[in-house]
DNA sequence: TGCAGAATAGAACGAACGTTCGTTTTATTA
DNA sequence: TAATAAAACGAACGTTCGTTCTATTCTGCA
């Protein structure tokens, strides 16, 4: 079971007396087409501005086709916010998982998300615009968002403890402030390097981790 | 001459031949009123989800009527972001030019800083859900977000150099690492209180402070 | 092969958007 | 006070949006 998995749909949910579709073998193929094409607009326009008539040229479907696989728009998003979040999952923390408790793993955690975040500076990321889209928007997109990057970071901050633990960061480390400054270091660096176009911004952010462990070091 | 002033309209605009009200006593009046109503909106649902129809409402105009004061919906985000920008200088900026040079001035740019944050966590910050909204689009609001941006970093970065000077900052700092970690604990310190509504988020962002100035001191 | 049910299409909806236009009201100045 | 310019209005335009219908096509199983 991955550390990092949300909760899926159950049947629960169909006390919303709502028409949806049976999952088809060819159901789910186009389903999952077009979440994919929805996470590749999303990253680069947001969560809001995601249009279903857009998504549905790009799919060469027709809207309403696009649209019965969801039922309505926020399900779209929360879907995309879901597949977004297995694919982080699979790529930033699951290999990391592989490295040695402490120091290694922060390490390899740390540099993968530096690789993604890399890539981001060119598409775009959701759990940047969609915190900022959602920071006051009640619903279950929020809640998804919120959820994905609780678990991020509980993930995150767990590889700390464990680096006080084996001994690779001095005892007195406080974790969470690790956490939270590992976070910063990289909303900083997307900032200035997706916004303000900045050159020097993945430098800058690899000296602030340097700095950040040097701190901790025994 | 305040250090952050934007360069304002100058007659050089009329080569767009576009029919502009010309400012009487009472047409600046409601302009400016205007503008901070739109200001007011725009931090808390950012600046595209400001639309003209909704501030005509809280205005109690017509559409026409607001609209005809800015000629564009752009030309009224342009004025946003200026209104803005305006007021961060009053408020942060120049109360902290008394403080005498060096680290002392650098902590007033910090605390002026923090108390604007702690209201903005509340209200939203335009500086960065702007920054959101127009990280890959082009035009004059992303320009005037950029510019404003580049005016605050840099002279928050003079500050930091200028503690460098007086060798209240050990000589071997790097400064601009410096500006670039404060603006990062902003960053961060907004997106976990006001998307992740976490408490401590304001104490870990002095925390962060703490040790950046440690690193530091001579 | 035929049939049920799922997948998709297509047309239409009401609402909201920014913008334009001609007219009317209000403010300023001669 | 009369003349003039600016400000504000109200209606309409063309789009786009999410969503809801009904009808058609496709698919998988008996």
């Amino acid at each position: 079971m991955p550390a990092l998995s949300i909760v899926k749909n159950t049947a629960s949910e169909d006390v919303v007396f709502k028409r949806r579709p049976k999952n088809s073998v060819k159901g789910q193929q186009t389903k999952a087409a077009i979440v994919d094409a929805a996470l590749g607009l999303a990253t680069h326009i947001g969560l809001e501005g995601l249009s279903i008539g857009v998504l549905a040229e790009r799919m060469q479907m027709s809207k309403s086709g696009v649209f019965a696989h969801f039922g309505s728009r926020e399900e779209l998003q929360v879907s995309v916010v879901r597949e977004y979040h297995a694919r982080f999952e699979d790529e930033v923390f699951q290999p990391a998982m592989q490295a040695p408790r402490g120091l290694p793993r922060l390490r390899a955690l740390f540099n993968n998300w530096m690789e993604r975040t890399a890539i981001e500076i060119d598409q775009g990321c959701i759990y940047i615009s969609g915190a900022i889209e959602f920071e006051d928007r009640e619903g279950p997109v929020r809640e998804a968002l919120v959820t994905s990057m609780t678990l991020w970071l509980t993930a995150l901050n767990r590889a700390v403890v464990q680096a006080l633990e084996t001994g690779d960061l001095r005892p007195d480390t406080d974790a969470s402030q690790v956490t939270f400054e590992m976070h910063g270091l990289i909303l900083t660096l997307h900032y200035q390097a997706r916004f303000m176009r900045s050159a020097d911004a993945m430098t800058r952010g690899r000296t602030s981790f340097e700095h950040l462990l040097a701190r901790c070091l025994p």
